[in-house]
DNA sequence: ACTGCATGTGTACAAGTGTTCACTAATGTG
DNA sequence: CACATTAGTGAACACTTGTACACATGCAGT
């Protein structure tokens, strides 16, 4: 034979979960893939799946992981790059916008699996998007934002916007990929919901709650 | 034959949309549903689908009409039952739990449409929230509240608003359907989102945006 | 009363599905 | 080097799937 077997461990484990993030970047649900279909895209033999994951459930869940290290990156590209408080919220959502394009198929993926049919998934999702929320607070708190909240409410805080940013992905991932016009226009309304849930923060009372 | 054949026109109909739902409720994702599966917890033999939707796409569409149906009327008790802007939130926020509470099936349906493969059911279920949005807005204006901010802006703070509780209703269906508790925290959390939201509105200054 | 038409049924078929099995080449550890 | 393990292959299975066709029935309008 020629060359088809000899590859490093874990390549076709990568190329199947590429596979299926390609299938749901060109619009299909991941609820709907099967695994003959995946292994297709991949052009690997079906029964290959079996030697990496359990089920098409259990691909979600390693995509999931994967996702986690996407969002990491995000942030810390955005701790980097945000150093004065002043454009914040316009920096930080430039950031991400740069990133949901970067990552479309990943970001489509997330926005699938918050609404799935995999349990496990969906838990997945919400618990990287918990963890995002936790560390925006921190960064929060860091940077001397925000110190008349209570712990309590900075949290609803940052949860209200990773939610907000997070719809937002939506309506991104629903418009063409080179319209820039639209994505303009998402952009700038993401930053003007940022900026209304700020201003309730700053005067929010955190003792007549 | 029996009685299977005198049904007045349309009850297959009706019966392939509930089973479609009935699916749904159950857990699965209405964009890996199949004709077949449909039509047999219809308990409808398979061709008689063809009778009455072109596709499945099809009928997710039609299943975004009846879903405005009950949008709306969530909107006219809404309006009916919050008479003083005093617990103005409060009572608007029980009254979506109920309702999601009430057609678990549609709103998961309708959970899942946002990201969902269809464009067309994407773009029905993202007009809906529109409508909703511009309504709200029209009853702040009736109700003579958030008078200093801009028609821009007060559209905005109304999309805002409609976001946060459809992305909590995420939340909802996620969880149990009589786990009182959690469904009381994800109320008592969705009402604190939207009094921040309305402080930021409140605090908002459309002159110097 | 006759005739279309909409609605429903049963059968059929080719294609696609998930999964099992037995086999082979490559890899890394003793 | 020998050998167990891992990652890959192809053929085969029992089903399920979407869709087409021909046929039966009830109802509406003439």
């Amino acid at each position: 034979m020629a060359d088809k077997q000899r590859r490093k461990p874990g390549e076709t484990r990568e190329k199947l979960m590429s596979a299926a993030l390609a299938l749901v970047g060109k619009g299909r649900h991941f609820a709907s893939l099967g695994i003959r279909e995946v292994t297709r895209q991949a052009g690997v033999v079906p029964t290959s799946f079996y030697r990496h994951f359990r089920s098409m459930d259990d691909l979600g869940l390693q995509l999931v992981d994967e996702l986690g290290l996407v969002l990491r990156r995000m942030m810390r590209e955005a701790r980097a790059n945000v150093l004065q408080a002043d454009k914040l919220i316009e920096e930080s959502v430039g950031i991400f916008v740069a990133h949901a394009q970067a990552n479309r198929s990943f970001f489509l993926f997330m926005a699938q699996g918050l609404a799935g049919e995999s349990r496990a998934v969906q838990e997945g999702i919400r618990s990287e998007m918990r963890f995002f929320a936790s560390e925006l607070a921190n960064d929060l708190r860091r940077l001397r934002l925000m110190e008349h909240l209570s712990d309590a409410d900075l949290d609803v805080t940052c949860d209200l916007v990773v939610r907000t940013v997070a719809f937002s992905l939506t309506d991104l991932l629903s418009i063409s990929e080179d319209d820039d016009y639209q994505i303009g226009q998402v952009r700038k309304r993401t930053t003007r919901f940022l900026q209304m849930v700020f201003v309730g923060a700053a005067n929010w009372n955190s003792d007549s709650a």
